[in-house]
DNA sequence: TGGTAGATGGGG
DNA sequence: CCCATCTACCAG
């Protein structure tokens, strides 16, 4: 498990050697294509963390190989993996996988989904494929949790880098890694500003 | 094929 | 008010 003792400062490279590894659970197995880092130590200002220990984030602070699971848009959900060392924020986003056990089940949990390749390629989506919800934050990876991560079965093949989805700021920062030509990757979307809502009374 | 409205709830 | 999102619907 050689991500897991990379220290908070290389997240980066913990994001990058998470592809490939396989996340399993409630039947279905995913190998990871997508991931970003986000380290919160005040210089990454798309991180949850960044302004400091908070309720919410307080797992990305805890030590590594743990779920950190949050809520997005009330009704979505996304899981990081705990990097770094205990006492410092730094966690990698699970952002696509390619189903390669369960795919029945996983297409019964995602019926809007039209090929199977789309089945996981989106944060929210690899959620709602592995049946996993706001109950598995806080949860181990290795043993005893809803969720199980293994080594790469196969090699990850060649890495893409680029900057961050739906982050407005640090965009010149390259911390989504892909593998390369994947068909599983989600869309990159640059982030498009929000219309805005009109200020005041109509 | 690309833009976007709306769903929907919690954080700061 | 902001979202580390997704789907459906629309125009061309």
């Amino acid at each position: 498990m050689s991500w897991r003792a990379l220290p908070a400062a290389r997240v980066d490279e913990a994001a990058r050697a998470l592809l490939g590894w396989r996340l399993t659970a409630n039947g279905v197995t995913v190998r990871l294509t997508e991931t970003e880092a986000y380290s919160g130590l005040g210089a990454d200002p798309a991180s949850h963390a960044h302004r400091g220990r908070t309720d919410r984030n307080a797992v990305m602070f805890g030590p590594a190989g743990r779920l950190y699971v949050y809520q997005i848009y009330g009704m979505y959900f996304c899981a990081n993996v705990v990097c770094g060392e205990d006492g410092v924020a730094a966690a990698a986003l699970l952002r696509a996988g390619a189903v390669i056990d369960g795919v029945d089940l996983a297409r019964e949990r995602r019926p809007s989904a039209r090929t199977d390749a789309v089945l996981a390629n989106g944060p929210g989506k690899l959620m709602q494929v592995l049946g996993l919800d706001r109950a598995a934050n806080d949860t181990p990876l290795f043993g005893g949790g809803p969720a199980s991560l293994a080594p790469p079965d196969t090699p990850a093949g060649p890495v893409s880098a680029g900057p961050r989805v739906g982050v407005t700021s640090a965009h010149d920062v390259p911390w989504r890694f892909w593998i390369t030509g994947d068909p599983t990757v989600s869309a990159y979307r640059r982030h498009s500003p929000r219309r805005r809502p009109s200020s005041g009374t109509p």
